[in-house]
DNA sequence: GCCGTTTTCGGCCCGACTGTTTTCAGTCG
C-alpha cells in the first residue's frame, strides 16, 4: 500500500510550499490530500489503474497526475524542483515547535544558522537576538524549549495510556474548582490508536480558578502558555495537555471545535457557511442576525447545520458528513453489545491467570460465554500445548463449565500458521476445539505475496474460525507487514472465516482502515484481548473503539451474537 | 490546488495566545 508514503510526500510538500511562501489556499490542499490519502482504505494504485483518482475528495486533476507519476516512475518531478530550492535546515527547524516557515527562514537567511545545533548554540549565547527585528530574549528561550521539546519527544503514545492519564487529570480537575461540564477531547475523544497531546474542555463559571488549579497540578512541569480561556503545559512524563475554558452555553460546540478532526470541522463550517450561518466554538450563529442559535449541546449544533449527532470515532472526514446530511450514519457497535471474548490466554500456556480467574473475570465483565486459546505445540517460547496437553485441556473445560455459572467457558486455540501456511496441530486435533484462531507468530520477514500466500491457506483449510491479528504490528516495536488485503478479505469471504481486531493495545489489528475495508467484503470481524492475565480482559473497549472508527455496527462483529447464535455459526 | 442547486472564477474555517508590537504577524490546533 503506497498511501501512506504518498501522504507523508504531499505534507512535505505542503511544508516546503510554506517556506516558499506560495498560496496558504495551495498549501492547505496538499495537507488536505495527505490526510485523505491516510484514511483511504484502498490502494491508490488501484484507483490509479480504474482513473477513480479524482473521487477521492481533495484530490482533483493536478494531484491525480502527481500520483500517477509517482506509481508510474518512483519519484515526483515537481517534488525534486521545489525541494532543491529549500534548505534542509529550513524543514529541519520548522520541525520545531514555535518555529515556523517565517521563523525559520529569517534564521537561515538573515543570521546564517545552519542547523538545529548551531541554533541551540547561539540562543543559549544570546546571539540571536538584537541582530533582526522582532527576536527577542522571548524568542530565544522558546527556541531553546522547543528544542528540548524535540530532543525528548516521545513518539505517539498508545491510546490506553493516553486515556488513563486524561481520565486521572479529569477527576483531579474536578476536585480543584467549580465545574459545569468537563470533557476529555481532541484525537483521545475520537479513540485514535495512538495519540500525541491530551486536550481537556471545561465549562464554569469561575475561569480563573480553574486555570489556577490546571496550572498547579502534581503533574505539570512546564506552562507552555495561559490565557483566560486556554492553556497548555507539559508535564512531567513530557507530554502536552490543553485546556480549554467556555461557559455552559458555549459547551457543545467548543466540543465539537475541540474533539475535531480538523477536517471534520472544516467540512462542516463549510456547510454552515452555505446556509448562512457561522461555527465557532462559542456557537453557530446566523449570518444575518448575529444571534447564536446553537452551541449548549454537541447535539444542538449539529442539529442547526441539518446532521443528527454524530459519534466522535468517526469525526475524520471520511464521509461521515455526507452521511449525516443524507440521515445515514451507522449504527455503531456498543461495548454493551459485546457478549464474550474470543482470545483469551491461560496458565496452560502463558498466560499469567488460571481459566477459572480468566472466566470468572469474563463473567463480572457480564459476557456470557470466553473461549480458551492457549498456543500451539510449535511455539515453545509460549509453552504452547502438545497433543495430550490439549486433550487434558478440554476434558478439564468441560469439567469446569459444571461447577461455573452465568458463562461458559470454549475451548478454542491460538494454532500457529506455519511458514508454509500450514497449521501447527492436525486435522483431527483441531476438531476437537470449538473454535480455532489462527496466527501467524514467525516469518514476519517474508514476502508480501508469501505471508499473503500463508493466510489464505490457513483460511482455505476449513479449519480456521478467525484469523488473529491478521498484520502482526506491534506498534513502536514491529511495523505491520504488507499483505494483499483485497485478496485476504475476498478469501475470508468466501471462507466464512472471521478477521480479528486485536484489542491487546499495542495491536489494534486490523486496524480501522482495514476493518472498514473488510465489512465492505462482507467479511465478520471478531474483537478478541489476547489477553494473559485477569486485568487485561478490561482493553475490550479498546477494540471496540477501532471498530467503531471502522463504521462497523453490531451486525458486522462477532462476539455480539448470543451463545445459542454463535455456536449455530460455529456448526456452519 | 480544489471545488461548484449562487459560481468553471473566486472563493477557500476560525479563533487564542505570544512576542514585540503601538495595531499585528506568526504559530498553533
Amino acid at each position: 500500500m503506497r498511501n501512506h508514503g504518498i501522504a507523508e510526500l504531499f505534507n512535505e510538500i505542503a511544508d516546503i510550499l510554506e517556506i516558499l511562501d506560495e498560496n496558504p489556499f495551495k498549501v492547505r490542499a496538499y495537507r488536505r490530500a495527505s490526510q485523505s490519502l491516510n484514511g483511504l482504505s484502498e490502494d491508490v494504485a488501484l484507483l490509479a489503474a480504474e482513473n477513480r483518482l479524482t473521487d477521492v475528495p481533495g484530490i482533483g486533476k493536478e494531484l491525480a497526475a502527481k500520483i500517477t507519476e509517482i506509481i508510474n516512475t518512483g519519484k515526483l518531478r515537481y517534488y525534486g524542483e521545489i525541494r532543491k530550492k529549500v534548505p534542509s535546515a529550513i524543514l529541519d527547524m520548522m520541525a520545531i515547535p514555535g518555529i515556523g516557515p517565517k521563523t525559520a527562514r529569517l534564521l537561515y537567511y538573515r543570521l546564517g544558522i545552519k542547523n538545529v545545533r548551531q541554533l541551540e548554540k547561539e540562543a543559549k549565547l544570546h546571539r540571536l537576538s538584537g541582530n533582526v527585528e522582532g527576536l527577542k530574549e522571548k524568542t530565544e528561550k522558546n527556541i531553546i524549549r522547543g528544542i528540548e521539546l524535540v530532543k525528548k519527544r516521545q513518539a505517539r503514545m498508545p491510546l490506553k495510556e493516553a486515556l488513563e492519564i486524561g481520565e486521572e487529570l479529569l477527576s483531579q480537575l474536578k476536585r480543584r474548582g467549580p465545574v459545569n461540564n468537563i470533557s476529555l477531547a481532541g484525537s483521545l475523544r475520537r479513540m485514535r490508536e495512538t495519540v500525541r497531546d491530551i486536550d481537556i474542555l471545561v465549562s464554569t463559571d469561575d475561569p480563573g480558578e480553574i486555570t489556577n488549579g490546571f496550572l498547579s497540578l502534581p503533574a505539570v512541569k512546564d506552562i507552555v502558555e495561559t490565557g483566560p480561556t486556554k492553556s497548555s503545559v507539559i508535564t512531567k512524563d513530557g507530554i502536552q495537555i490543553d485546556l480549554r475554558i467556555v461557559d455552559d452555553d458555549s459547551f457543545g460546540s467548543a466540543l465539537v471545535y475541540f474533539t475535531g478532526s480538523q477536517a471534520h470541522n472544516i467540512h462542516i463550517r463549510h456547510i454552515a457557511k452555505q446556509a448562512g450561518l457561522k461555527v465557532n466554538e462559542y456557537g453557530v450563529f446566523s449570518d444575518e442576525t448575529g444571534k447564536r442559535i446553537a452551541g449548549r449541546t454537541e447535539k444542538d449544533v449539529y442539529k442547526a447545520l441539518g446532521m443528527p449527532w454524530l459519534p466522535p470515532e468517526i469525526r475524520e472526514d471520511r464521509g461521515e458528513v455526507e452521511a449525516a446530511l443524507g440521515g445515514k450514519v451507522p449504527k455503531l457497535v456498543e461495548i454493551s453489545d459485546i457478549k464474550g471474548d474470543f482470545h483469551v490466554h491461560s496458565d496452560w500456556s502463558d498466560g499469567a491467570g488460571s481459566i477459572e480467574e480468566m472466566a470468572s473475570t469474563c463473567a463480572r465483565l457480564g459476557y456470557k460465554y470466553v473461549f480458551i486459546t492457549d498456543h500451539s505445540k510449535s511455539l515453545k517460547v509460549a509453552r504452547g500445548l502438545s497433543e495430550a496437553d490439549v486433550d487434558r485441556k478440554i476434558d478439564y473445560i468441560r469439567r469446569l463449565n459444571k461447577k461455573m455459572r452465568g458463562i461458559r467457558i470454549l475451548a478454542g486455540t491460538e494454532v500457529d500458521i506455519m511458514q508454509d501456511g500450514s497449521l501447527d496441530y492436525g486435522p483431527k486435533t483441531l476438531k476437537k476445539f470449538d473454535l480455532v484462531v489462527a496466527a501467524v507468530h514467525s516469518g514476519f520477514r517474508q514476502s508480501k505475496a508469501k505471508l499473503t500466500e500463508r493466510i489464505i491457506r490457513a483460511m482455505e483449510s476449513g479449519k480456521v474460525n478467525i484469523v488473529a491479528h491478521p498484520t502482526g504490528r506491534l506498534m513502536g516495536s514491529r511495523d505491520a507487514y504488507d499483505l494483499d488485503f483485497k485478496e485476504i478479505f475476498r478469501v475470508a469471504k468466501k471462507t466464512n472465516t472471521c478477521l480479528e481486531i486485536s484489542a491487546f493495545y499495542e495491536r489494534l489489528d486490523l486496524d480501522d482502515v482495514n476493518a472498514r475495508s473488510a465489512k465492505e467484503f462482507g467479511v465478520k470481524l471478531a474483537i478478541g484481548t489476547d489477553s494473559h492475565m485477569p486485568e487485561q480482559l478490561n482493553s475490550m473497549r479498546f477494540g471496540v473503539s477501532v471498530a467503531r472508527r471502522a463504521w462497523l455496527g453490531r451486525e458486522d462483529i462477532l462476539n455480539s451474537l448470543s451463545l445459542a447464535d454463535l455456536l449455530k455459526f460455529l456448526k456452519k
